[in-house]
DNA sequence: GCCGTTTTCGGCCCGACTGTTTTCAGTCG
């Protein structure tokens, strides 16, 4: 059965959650999270090299004894301790440990005094008010939860963009092997590149008598064939992503992959205009009467209604319709417009590679430049930057400059916004950066009116850049704070500060409707990778994606700029 | 459990905050 990294990962991940909640020693805890950080940060699958015989001991933190772990994982999609760990505690506990505010302690103190083992158990203990009861929880407490449990209902079941593009990239390729297969495509809301997936629709056109459909449920990921037949078949992987192959002609091509693109809202509008002009449009073409008039692409569809074609991240009936009527289609920002990135860190902080290796990582990428923005002292879990670690990074990176060819580094810093809006380190150490990229970090649950002004009053420092993910919230896992963005947009503007897009799979944040308000007040955009590992800078193309789904242009993008023009944007003169 | 040894044992990033307490455990990042 082939396993990817990510799944090994959350296997290691899982004996680690289960032996915090035992209360293991933590640095046995640790060394489990760290194998497991390993393994998906890899640019190399690990069965592969299973295969071509390298040892997996010469990957740090892992040694003999996780490497005999995974290569059981590999092998038979398990491992001794973790079934035995299964066996001691219900498994399903670690579902609660992804609550915010539930950590090893509470969670075993939930199972132990009332007996509760998953989410569900936990909304139903939380709603009749029996959390409170427990020795360390009171109302508080519980009230949030309740929050929290509420707030995620409904996500259930969708996957991340980045995590599904794992499970697609393998997929198509193995399809693509399949004799006869002339064009796949992956549709659906994947292809409008949204924050979340719930399934894939993968579009195939193939001469008669491929053997694709067959190839498709024998994938050595399928878990389960829901639907087999000659143009279509539904499984489930085994990772519970479920998958629809559709073998369509030439002639429908364009037509099955507009509508199986989406969103249902904009196929809908569509089609009425359709309907207006005497036309029919469904998954197999164009139709006038019963006679056949486009469908072979996109354009020839989107063209017989008389629109051009759209680009798949704005079909979302947010305005596309009226644009393209008016011929204001935006022109989309392309990952290659990018000419570098303003939020990295090194190891100096929480990141894992040295600032030379970062450097030679982005000019690798066709990077022009690189902002180093590691954090300030007050995260001190990441070993935060004071002024004098700050100052002899600043040396450091002059010292790389002079040397390197082709990229420069700037100086900047992701500084933490205190509670009272002011910044972590002080103005005359900042004065000196490149750029400050500020940051929330702390006090999340502040009131919406607290929370703003915290935010405004640090917008007007001097020396203030660039607002990092604005929202802070975690896709799937952890609700932004509460904060009036509009409001903040427009002192952007007032300040000629930026917004960051952060790129991170998980964050994804400004989102593409606050995207489209920054559009409209004028506000650039910086997309950024915020990188801690030189592999999380091919990040920026998930960015990308949601920026393109915000309708943002090259023009509207802070980095798109070459260095020269970008400098007179990063300073402030006030 | 890993790593790096003065090679088989000791160190491994820890400070701030919250809600619960009544002096601190648990969680977060």
């Amino acid at each position: 059965m082939p396993v990817h990294n990510v799944d090994i990962a959350a296997k290691l991940d899982e004996v680690a959650d289960l032996l915090e909640i035992e209360g293991a020693n933590p640095f046995r805890i640790r060394a489990y999270r760290n194998a497991a950080r390993t393994l998906r940060d890899l640019n190399r699958d690990v069965p592969t090299m299973l295969e071509s015989g390298e040892a997996l001991t010469e990957l740090p933190g892992i040694g003999k004894d996780l490497a005999a772990k995974i290569q059981d994982i590999v092998a038979t999609g398990t491992t001794g301790v973790l079934e035995e760990h299964r066996k001691a505690l219900p498994p399903t506990l670690t579902e609660l440990l992804k609550i915010p505010g539930l950590g090893p302690k509470r969670v075993k103190a939930l199972y132990r005094a009332l007996g509760i083992q998953r989410l569900q158990g936990l909304h139903q203990a939380a709603k009749e008010g029996r959390l409170r009861t427990l020795p360390g929880f009171g109302e508080k407490l519980e009230r949030h939860i309740l929050h929290e449990l509420e707030a995620r209902a409904g996500s259930e079941g969708r996957f991340k963009l980045a995590v599904a593009a794992q499970y697609v990239d393998s997929l198509v390729a193995y399809l693509k092997t399949s004799p006869g297969v002339k064009q796949i495509v992956v549709a659906g809301s994947y292809r409008r590149a949204k924050e979340t997936v719930g399934d894939l629709d993968i579009l195939v056109t193939a001469s008669s008598g491929s053997p694709v459909m067959d190839r498709f449920v024998s994938y050595g990921e399928v878990e389960e064939v829901l639907a087999k037949g000659n143009t279509r078949a539904t499984v489930r992987l085994t990772c519970k992503l479920q998958v629809d192959l559709r073998v369509v002609t030439d002639k429908s091509y364009g037509a099955a992959l507009q509508y199986f693109t989406g969103s249902k809202a904009h196929n809908i509008v569509l089609r009425q205009l359709a309907q207006q002009q005497g036309l029919k449009i469904n998954e197999y073409g164009v139709f006038r009467e019963d006679r056949y008039l486009a469908g072979k692409t996109e354009e020839s569809v989107y063209a017989a209604v008389g629109l051009p074609w759209i680009q798949p991240e704005l079909r979302e009936n947010r305005g596309e319709f009226e644009a393209a009527q008016a011929g204001r289609l935006p022109a989309l920002v392309e990952l290659s417009d990018l000419r570098g990135d303003l939020h990295a860190h090194t190891k100096a902080t929480d990141g894992r590679n040295s600032l030379k290796e970062m450097a030679l990582a982005a000019r690798n990428r066709g990077f022009e430049y690189l902002a180093i923005c590691d954090h300030s002292k007050r995260l001190a879990m990441t070993h935060g930057l004071d002024p004098k670690r700050l100052t002899e990074q600043m040396d450091e990176i002059d010292r790389l400059n002079a040397t390197l060819s082709g990229l420069t580094l700037l100086k900047g810093i992701e500084v933490d916004i205190l509670e009272d809006g002011s910044l972590d380190l002080p103005d005359e150490v900042l004065s000196r950066l490149d750029l400050v990229v500020a940051a929330v970090h702390s006090h999340f649950d502040l009131s919406r009116d607290k929370q703003t002004k915290r935010i405004l009053r640090a917008m007007d420092r001097p020396y203030f850049t660039i607002l990092a993910h604005p929202s802070g919230r975690l896709i799937q896992e952890r609700e932004p704070y509460d904060v009036d963005l509009p409001r903040i947009i427009r002192k952007a503007r007032e300040r000629q500060c930026a917004l960051e897009l952060n790129a991170h799979p998980e964050r994804l944040d400004l989102t593409d409707t606050y995207c489209q308000v920054a559009k409209e007040e004028g506000v650039l955009v910086s997309i950024n990778s915020d990188a801690h590992s030189i592999l999380d800078l091919d990040n920026l193309r998930f960015g990308v994606g949601q920026a393109r789904r915000g309708w943002l242009e090259k023009t509207d993008v802070l980095n798109t700029r070459p260095l020269n023009a970008l400098r007179p944007l990063l300073q402030r003169t006030m």
